[in-house]
DNA sequence: TATTGTTATACTCTATAACTATA
DNA sequence: TATAGTTATAGAGTATAACAATA
């Protein structure tokens, strides 16, 4: 680990004075040295998720809708039938977890819940129609907000997505 | 939204069936289809945050530290004398989320805090030598981890930095 | 024996609100 | 009045382990 500057220290020292770039300091970084951190894709990853994220919890709003449900209805709307087990396999997330999530949207009545004839320890997922009204009032916020994410990706994006899923796959 | 297809619920009515690509299937998405999902920049940058995120915590494995101190010694690393709320903006936590954090680094004695001498509200943080020796050696796993991302990334990894330091920005 | 789903339980991360001590 | 930091508290999200039912 290498010399941290002594201008930081000054910064550190005196949180009231402000120079420069107020709108960008006033809700942002600060002044602050990230250093090598910079340069790790863990890191900026993590960042640009976190501010993603909580944009769309902030466009979300009121509307009362957790935002992780959404991911859980699109893959039941995309594969009606399918069991808990596997879509816990295809979110990554072990049965203890989804048992609950499930059990949630089921209460607010958007999912149906099905023993399997052919295998009955299984349960099958579809959407009612309340619950498909309910993803298409949804799938418009989340368009609003891949807009937005679009518009500063530019030209980049598809580049963009390609590496993601790069990383998704690798590390999976 | 549209037409679920009808191999789909075959598939997810036999979880038990399995062909082609087996072990990709028995870690991962099984057959789930992702439709539209597959082409939101945020939908994918969860997806490679949470299995990088994971990877790293696998990595860390029992080495008993909390990945998410990393960032936060490493900040007070390059800006020792930082103030707690100056930490709090950088990384975009509330007060009350990094007191405890930094109480724990404390009773561990990776940090020291001295209160500020010009505004007695204010505490400054600095690492203690064994906070940036235990810093040093974190350091060397993240360096490991973020070598596998380096390779995933291959030549686009300048791209992606770019874009995903945009996204963060735009959004902060 | 192995798998599906449920439950009990616990841990992490996070924020809001109310507080104190300063400014 | 406003800000820095602390505390109490609560709500998400997650996992491990033990279990019942079924395969």
């Amino acid at each position: 680990m290498s010399d941290p500057s002594p201008q930081v220290r000054a910064v550190a020292a005196k949180p009231g004075r402000r120079s420069g770039r107020t709108a960008a300091r006033a809700r942002g970084n600060d002044e602050v040295k990230l250093g090598i951190l910079n340069e790790f894709i863990g890191f900026n990853l993590r960042q640009a998720q976190d501010a993603a994220f909580r944009a769309f919890v902030r466009l979300l709003g009121q509307r009362d809708f957790k935002a992780g449900r959404f991911a859980v209805m699109m893959v039941i709307h995309y594969n009606p039938g399918i069991t808990q087990s596997v879509l816990g396999r295809a979110i990554a997330r072990d049965k203890s977890t989804v048992t609950p999530l499930l059990q949630d949207l089921h209460r607010q009545g958007l999912i149906a819940r099905q023993p399997l004839a052919t295998d009955r320890r299984s349960v099958t997922l579809t959407l009612t129609a309340e619950g498909e009204r309910v993803l298409a009032e949804l799938l418009r916020h989340v368009r609003e907000h891949d807009r937005r994410l679009d518009r500063i990706a530019g030209a980049a994006k598809p580049a963009l997505l390609k590496v993601l899923k790069k990383i998704a796959a690798a590390l999976r």
